[in-house]
DNA sequence: AATGAATGAGTTTTCATTCAT
DNA sequence: CATGAATGAAAACTCATTCAT
């Protein structure tokens, strides 16, 4: 009996949550944090405003749960993608296009963070779970270009990542007008050919 | 009399609204503009509320003069450094380094149009500004790759583009810890040099 | 079958209905009425937010439940303490001892109503009930005074209820660290002892 | 110029500060801190409820404030008092009548502070201000004891603490209708002379 | 009888903006 | 031109109470 009722709670509550999270995430990408409120959020989730303090205590603690989960996803998506290639060269490929494929599946969450990073006091509150991502990603990048043996694998690095980056900002700019797709055969070409594809 | 009395006024118009266009750039630039007061703005321009409305209308307005202003002056340096070069290779040179020269000089403004940039309602008030710089730097992207016989010019120019944003940004996250002229002698050799620098 | 059923439910109705009182008691008591919440009760008296207006049918009527089931019990004690007495100096004594040992085994709620006492509004609700309360306690003492010839026993009796108080009060913050036996052993010297106990 | 607008404000801002500290005060002694809401003391203060916190940070501080200045006041006022007697048992009558003027004098912020000492939580951001006031007293009690040859000064400054506390609290819930000079006159004998007065 | 999800009115707090001087 | 006191609308948050199950 007591096990039916709760597990009916249990998935009301899942449900809510769900709701509240994902209309956070999509005014917190669109209009950014401060300028969301909670009322915007409760509306748009279909809810009460009361009732999102049910499930977070606040509203940074909202958008600190929505980062979690966020990082959580990915962290685990493009750590499987990263598992066995033949070569470097199709590792790279891989890192590269698996990286903007979860962009494109998370365009909402990396809009947010994007925002995010520019707000210095907001972004204290998330630095820590998003500080070890980054120093992943660039570790990661420097040992696939010392197996690809580039003379200086750190500078290949910094720079295909700030190139990755740029694409990706662009990309949340602009959304699907972008040839995003495009753009990622283009930086992998460019990486790893040995001419330059730029100049004839 | 008049005269010298006019002018002292018109030089304390100036100063006071220097100061507060200062102010409001590194405070915006660093908290974002939700989140910064009028009040911080007045105590940090050592000014009083009430006058900041003498000069602008509104917080808004505030917003628009900061960005016009560092607008209309980087447009000038760009286009002043684009004038005469000897060789497409080195008008190309010159676009990078002039641009990030540009950033590095007005790290706050850059920061601050990073930051708006994500925040769609506020920078509704200020994208016509933007808009027109965008599609201005693409376009010299694009004619210098034509004349450099680059086999995909547009192609070329947008992940150049892409590439010097990303730098961009990570500067502006990073300061000065961020090695931003290695990155653009890098960058420039990537886009140059006809074989890659990135395997040996 | 059917009564013991429904011997078991007025059973349980009971246990909840008391774990309530007492959760409600000690936090009403301890944070105040204002600063206590449902939620609170509910979760220190082990049982739902919903169960408890099965019980009571508002906060507030939990509150004049809690009063006025404390005065009941207080009023029966006192009442009873006070049958035969040899002397009215043996019956003063039995006053003063029966009332501190009331407060003592009741030191919660005496808290309570001390706090309630101050906010005119709550008190409103209550007021009646310890109006009643506060005119006998007071008339015993005119009684008494008089038994024992003072020279002005209403005089006598507002001091001594005075006094009496004001150990409460004292108790009442300290709790066990204040010697309200001591207290009490020098408030009846005081009040029933010729000579002064004070200057030597 | 700059002057005499600087000495407006100032004066601007003494009035406001005072309307409000009167409002918060009476409000918070006959209603309890948590049961009066800002717009209530900033409707009987006839400002806005913004400029409240012009003044003051936030309701706590606004609290400490009232408290701060009444304990100050009453400190200088009594240690004042307090100075040059003739006799220890003129010094004790003063000690009484004083403290009663004072109570008389500050009625409501002795109500707040009595309705505060029982809740704890509140309490607690005040406490320390009340502490130092409680020691000094019950100090200069036995030290006037102890003057008089009393047999246990310790427990005789207490038990007329304890009565003196009694008489306010009374003194509070009653307003006028106690006969509070009465009752200090009466306390005054009982304490200093040596045959009681209780007993005939 | 019992649960806890959901509501909404009310509370504290913030801040762009106005205005008397 | 300059000041900062004052306002009020809107934001974050709290909580007694209701209700479907």
């Amino acid at each position: 009996m007591a096990t039916k009722a709760k597990r009916r709670f249990k998935e009301m509550r899942l449900r809510s949550e769900e709701k509240i999270l994902d209309a956070a995430l999509e005014l917190f990408a669109t209009n950014g944090y401060k300028n969301t409120s909670i009322s915007e959020i409760a509306k748009k989730a279909d809810i009460s405003k009361g009732l999102m303090y049910n499930y977070f205590a606040s509203k940074n603690a909202l958008l600190r749960a929505i980062v979690t989960k966020a990082i959580t996803e990915g962290h685990n998506l493009v750590q499987h993608a990263m598992e066995d290639y033949a070569s470097p060269i199709l590792e790279l490929e891989h890192l590269v296009l698996d990286t903007f494929e979860h962009v494109k599946n998370n365009f909402q969450f990396w809009k947010l963070l994007t925002s995010l990073s520019h707000q210095q006091d907001i972004m204290a509150s998330v630095q820590d779970l998003v500080a070890e991502e980054k120093k992943w990603s660039i570790q990661k990048g420097i040992e696939l270009f010392t197996k690809l043996k580039a003379p200086n694998p750190r500078q290949s690095a910094f720079l295909l990542g700030a190139a990755m980056d740029g694409i990706m900002l662009h990309y949340i700019h602009m959304g699907d007008e972008y040839p995003i797709d495009e753009m990622a055969k283009n930086l992998i070409e460019t990486f790893t050919h040995p001419a330059s594809i730029h100049l004839g």
